[in-house]
DNA sequence: TATGAATGAGATTTCATTCAT
DNA sequence: TATGAATGAAATCTCATTCAT
């Protein structure tokens, strides 16, 4: 996948691991979509460009498959995070700047924001089998916990929040808008989806974060105010 | 839906009320368990006091027994939520007991909660079916609304925010922190259902939203704080 | 889990006896234990030093290595009782010393036992194929010939008996002990393979064979008796 | 099955007595035909007036039809076994008239036989989960014990005999002739089920469990003797 | 209204064997 | 001779749904 690769790879090989991959993306569309249980293998290797067969071969069970996706799909934000240069940048600004790379990735990846909904309806019972995933994911944590010492050292950030309480607000916020926004586009009769909302709640989230840790440190300074829907 | 509902109910009348009732129990719990593909008819109906015959008598369906479901789960949290009384605190504070309505209610009930999940995996597909859902929630928005009305008129409150903001800032995090609690709880090892956490985070969210409507109408006022977990 | 896995390194073409015999013992273990249809060639594959493709070179098909097998074990229990040496004693010794034998060999050789019910599974099928088998086998009734040959010329033992039907008396106690120790364990609930029901049952079987062949030709002559189990 | 049975059973109810009795007498064929592993689903609703989803129903899985078809096979003989009446015969009369019985029941049921070679390969794994199976056998033993008891009595029988042993040396000579005739016919080139053979070896078995019973209690009186193959 | 029996269609998984190098 | 990848065919099993009474 990745091209920093062993240079020496057998010819046979490398279509091995191409196999597997072509496998693993279209198994990730197909369990986004219908779920676990609703997947179908059969759909899954017909959109392949191998066989059911090598499916088995390769991920020994259906199960097994999802597990991979999943450890796939994780490895993908937390690679794209990683990519983040945020140290040389104000506490504050930092906190905006992760705030939006978050909003902006789950906008953009909704099949990862679906897996992870999935999961939990499994009650994470397969990240539990894989403690690669949740190495990788450690790191969310750390990255943010540098940012928010950055801003009590600064004396701009209260110093009475742990670094997962500011995590949740914001994963929740922006997973919550992808995942849930078919429940509250049709009881609410609008498409949250649609750029002008989507623009207002990336500054709506980002304000929120920010309104919250600075909360008790700040005197009283001006805010970058949230724009309401042009129109 | 169903033809078998009447007022005064006849003996035969009042067991069918009852029996689609324990139907509809079990069926909750099984689909809020494991999703719609991954729920069986079968086990609804072992776990039931009548046979699987009843249910399609009943629901026609198991897509019909899901919807119905989602309408006896939605019609919930709405009628409790009619049931406070906001209307005379002050909009501070009504919209702090709002928060932590919500917060509580998701908490005690994370087969609602899975639910919404479950139908968001499908796109809204069955809320779509349901008119009834629609007006029901609608309501939702209006209680948020008045609030926010009023601490704009009261003068403590941005004017800048629709209730549609706060309500998805507030559902999110505390229907997240239901949801996700078993991914998050694996990756970054710990228990959000836990007492210490959850009243931590309860604070946490009731201060996010009061920081957020009352960032730029306010000067410089105390706030409550977030008081770390003792110990 | 998966089949895609990682092999251990090679062998050189010097090696095709240690190969052949590898692959034959890996094979025998596994057929004894699951017989014809339940053996799974990866699972030979996988317990041998070489590949499933190896299997294939040397044996031909899953068949031809079962066929292999067992020529391999037959040859074994008929070289070993050439190895008696039963023609310099006396009749009923050798009688007794043969039965000894067999009750012996069969009680430490219960995957040959196994195999010989697999094989009648299949009725005998793939032993039919092989004229060597058949070959090897027919020392057995000529070793069993002589003795009582012997023992009637001497005129210690009834002459209206063929060599099989002793034969099938000892060769029945002594392998269905082995072969049918599970259902009888089970059944009665005991370990016929403990070993004071070991010793006892090889008492029993020397004299029940002894006491048929002699039965006639004696004169309440002394036997040696069954002593039951001690304790 | 029997004509004994309560009259007002309902009609569906008969059918799905009829429908199961009709799987399980195909099944017994197949699965001592093939073994466990050998027998084909397939085959045996091929050869069913119902359907494979029919097997299932009843029967939830292919080793729990195995399970079943091993509790037919083996309540079958012990309830013909229990028909016999031998307390009213001399104890040696009584004895070979039960071995008799089981070399014929043998002898006339290879399918019994050959299932039970089949559950000894798998260790026994199935019987040791059905407890009426246990139950259903402990009457054999109980037969055979009584009569050895009144053998004892009488003064005819030897007293240093379990049940267990003479049990044992029965049913290995019996089982054996019709478990192993497949190898031992290809081996030894003859045909263990051709009558002149068969009656000898009724005699042979008879013979040697009264010599071993009798062997130290008796006066040389004289025994039924074997005759050889006419010819 | 109620129910035990039945089922067609399709799901996942298995396995001996061969291919390409 | 050796090997990792690949596979067609067929196996077991599942499930929402309907039938007959």
């Amino acid at each position: 996948m990745s091209e920093a690769e062993a240079r020496p790879a057998p010819r046979r090989a490398r279509d091995a691991e191409r196999t597997r991959a072509d496998i693993l993306a279209v198994a990730q569309a197909e369990f986004a979509e219908h779920g676990l249980s609703g997947a179908r293998v059969d759909a899954i290797a017909a959109r392949t460009h191998t066989t059911k067969r090598m499916i088995y071969y390769y991920f020994g069970s259906k199960e097994g498959l999802y597990l991979a996706v999943l450890e796939r799909a994780y490895g993908a934000i937390r690679h794209a995070e990683q990519a983040l240069d945020l140290a040389a940048l104000p506490a504050e600004t930092a906190m905006r700047r992760l705030v939006e790379f978050t909003f902006d990735y789950d906008e953009a990846n909704p099949d990862f924001v679906r897996l992870v909904s999935i999961e939990n309806i499994h009650r994470a019972r397969f990240i539990g089998q894989s403690p690669d995933l949740r190495a990788v994911n450690a790191t969310a944590l750390d990255t943010l916990g540098a940012i928010l010492a950055r801003g009590q050292a600064e004396g701009v950030f209260r110093t009475d929040l742990e670094p997962l309480d500011v995590h949740m607000l914001i994963s929740a916020f922006c997973i919550f808008r992808v995942a849930n926004r078919h429940t509250f586009g049709r009881l609410f009769e609008m498409d949250l989806s649609a750029a002008p909302l989507r623009s207002r709640h990336r500054r709506v989230i980002a304000d929120a974060v920010v309104a919250l840790i600075a909360s008790s440190a700040r005197r009283c300074a001006d805010q970058n105010s949230v724009t309401p829907q042009a129109g």
